[in-house]
DNA sequence: ACCTGAACACCGTTCAAGT
DNA sequence: ACCTGAACACCGTTCAAGT
C-alpha cells in the first residue's frame, strides 16, 4: 500500500484555500484593494494565520485570484496562434487581456507593477500566458504587422496600466486603440 | 494703518508648511509611496497635527510637491503654443511631461488617478496646466494632426499611467513613441 | 501538518491642552 | 491662529499553543 504523497494537501487545508479565494475574490470586486486581509480571513472563516500560511504576502493572493483568467487567456493565445493575419490576433488578444480584470477594481495596477517584477508571485503566475502570447507577437512581428522594438512584458505591463477610469459601458478603455495604432509597424 | 488681512498665514505657519513640502519632497524621492505622514512630519520637525493642519490628505501633499513642475509645464505649453506646427508641439510636451516626475517614485500613479478625480486636490493642481495644454492640443487637432477622439484630460492620465520600470536612463519611456504614434491622425 | 487567536508593532487620525 | 503630542483605532505580521 502506497503512503500519501507529500504533494496531496489535507482536506481542511484545501477547503480552506478555496474559502479564501472565494472570500477575497468576492471582496476585490466590491472594494478593490481597501480589502484588509482580516476582511478576507474573516469572509472566509478562518484565523488570520491560516491566510499568511497559504498565501505569505499579498501577491501571492492576488496572484492566485487572477490565475484562472490568465489560464484562458493562454489557451485564447494558442487559438488564436493558428490565425492567418497575427497582427489582427494580437490586437483581439489584447482587447481580451484589456478587460480581464474589470470586476476587480484595482488589482490592474497590481498586475501591472508585478508582471515585470522578475520572481514575483504574479510574474510567475503570469510565465505560461506570456510564452503563448509572446509566440503571437512574434509572429506578428516577423510577418512586418507591428514594430519590432517592443517586448512581450513591455507590452503587457502598459495594457495592465491603463487606467481604469475613462471605460465604456462593455469596460472598454478608449484608449487600447490608440496603443494598437501606435505598434503597427 | 491697515489690519493685518486674514490671508496672511503666521510666520510660523508658512515656516512649517515649506518645511513639510521639503522634508516630503526628499522622502517621497527616497521612498516613493512607502513614505508615511509620521515620516515627515519627523524629518520636518513638526507634530503630525501640523502636517494634518496643513494637509488634511495624502493627495493635497503630493499637490503640493507636484505644483512646481506643473507650473513650469504650464509655462512651456505657452511657449510652444507659439509654435507653427501644433503636432510637434504636442510631442514634444507630453515628452516633458512624461519626464517631470521622475524623481518622485510612485508619484506618478498618484497623479494619474488624481488627474481625472474632479474637484481632488490633484485635479485642482492641475487645472491651469490642463487648459494651456488643453489650447495646444486642440490646435493639433484642427490643423488634423491627431485624431479628435481623445481629450486632454484622457491623454494626461495615459502618459501619466505609464509604467515607471522600462525606463531608458533618461527617464523616457519606450511606449510613449506608441502613444504618440498611435495618436497621429 | 495545519489551525487559531492573542500579542506586538506601526501608522493614520483626532483632539484636548498649550502658546 | 497655530502647534504639540498623547490617545485611540485599525491592520499587518508573528508565534506559542492547540488539534
Amino acid at each position: 500500500m502506497p503512503e500519501a504523497t507529500t504533494q496531496m494537501p489535507r482536506a481542511d487545508a484545501r477547503r480552506n484555500r478555496d474559502a479564501l479565494v472565494a472570500a477575497a475574490a468576492i471582496l476585490f470586486a466590491q472594494q478593490g484593494e481597501a480589502t484588509t486581509f482580516e476582511d478576507v480571513a474573516r469572509a472566509a472563516g478562518v484565523g488570520k494565520g491560516t491566510l499568511y500560511r497559504h498565501f505569505p504576502t499579498r501577491d501571492h493572493l492576488v496572484a492566485a485570484l487572477v490565475q484562472i483568467r490568465f489560464d484562458e487567456l493562454t489557451r485564447r493565445a494558442d487559438e488564436l496562434n493558428d490565425s492567418d493575419d497575427p497582427g489582427s490576433a494580437v490586437d483581439a488578444w489584447l482587447r481580451e487581456f484589456d478587460q480581464y480584470p474589470v470586476r476587480s477594481r484595482g488589482l490592474r495596477s497590481t498586475v501591472g507593477i508585478g508582471l515585470a517584477d522578475r520572481g514575483s508571485a504574479i510574474a510567475t503566475a503570469c510565465l505560461p500566458m506570456k510564452r503563448r502570447f509572446g509566440q503571437l507577437l512574434e509572429r506578428a512581428q516577423s510577418a512586418g504587422a507591428l514594430r519590432t522594438d517592443i517586448d512581450v512584458t513591455e507590452l503587457l505591463t502598459v495594457v495592465a496600466s491603463l487606467p481604469e477610469t475613462f471605460r465604456d459601458p462593455e469596460g472598454r478603455s478608449p484608449f487600447l486603440d490608440v496603443v494598437l495604432r501606435g505598434l503597427r509597424a
